[in-house]
DNA sequence: AAAGGGTATTTTAATCCTAAAATTTTTTCA
DNA sequence: TGAAAAAATTTTAGGATTAAAATACCCTTT
């Protein structure tokens, strides 16, 4: 049997060090782009989506949280003009959200310092020493927890 | 040069990861006994501080969240009866908690549970990798993130 | 073609969290 | 000593999140 500590003691500091890179993100984010990670991610996977945007329900799987959330973070992004709302004439219930030309852009600028911010944090890796942290992090077992079936191709 | 878009991935697990579990974990807290992780995490340090109690100051400390959100998960343990909170005769200012007879029964069963649900989390982890992944985890460098100068005895 | 049932989204109410303003009490120091 | 500065906490306002209720629309079935 394993010592009990041990694994908790991973947990914690499996927790904190997903916690304190994603503050850091985000204070980053906010001070540099005024905008909050939930709002990069929105705009992270429309960007990906391309000129075609995503319909709401899309948008919500794909960023792992309810539709409601989608609605109330999607709302300051269409105020500000970086995100584009319609309604899908084929069904006329849904809602189908793209960048706009000003969202691009400033979505291109936000992800080329966050790649630059996470290449920092993990400065101190080798290759296989990612591989290796990929490797181990897949034989956590969290139950209930989506699988990875209607994940983004990456 | 290390591969940008295998770092990019491997942030992208380390928080999905450490989300899942922790969603898993506050889901079950929820379920079975009607409370949240962060009730969980100031029942902790205040059972870990004892009779003694913890000051708002301490307790915010350690939890690593700001006083205002302090004073707001503790009101609901107080309604509940699970933590008293007093004013230090010293200083009048400081207010302590601790928790109640009620509170700290409850507080092992739930630990218990917890703690049972970690292991089985990592139930594919050997003591070697446990030790790897720990090791992996304390090379990440997260800028602006509070070091653990003033952190727990573990 | 109207009713009823199902689907897509928004709204509402609540928790968790932060930053900044307000409050209360203590300390300092002129 | 008494006013100002400092400290500990709470309050306030707002963002992010969820679950559940409400809304709006589509589709089938009779």
């Amino acid at each position: 049997m394993i010592d009990e500590r041990e694994v908790l003691r991973s947990w914690l500091d499996l927790l904190t060090a997903a916690n304190a890179l994603k503050k850091s993100v985000d204070t980053r984010f906010r001070c540099e782009f005024g905008m909050s990670i939930s709002r990069f991610d929105v705009m992270s996977a429309l960007d990906r989506a391309g000129p075609e945007g995503l319909r709401a329900g899309a948008l919500s799987q794909r960023l792992r949280v309810t539709e409601g959330n989608t609605t109330q973070v999607t709302a300051p992004l269409i105020r500000e003009g970086l995100v584009k709302r319609s309604t899908d004439p084929e069904d006329k219930r849904g809602a189908v959200f793209r960048l706009t030309r000003k969202g691009e852009k400033l979505f291109a600028r936000m992800a080329a310092s966050h790649r630059q911010w996470i290449v920092d944090a993990f400065a101190d890796f080798s290759e296989p020493q990612l591989k290796s942290l990929r490797r181990l992090l897949a034989r956590l077992d969290a139950p209930g927890a989506v699988s990875d079936e209607n994940k983004d191709a990456a």
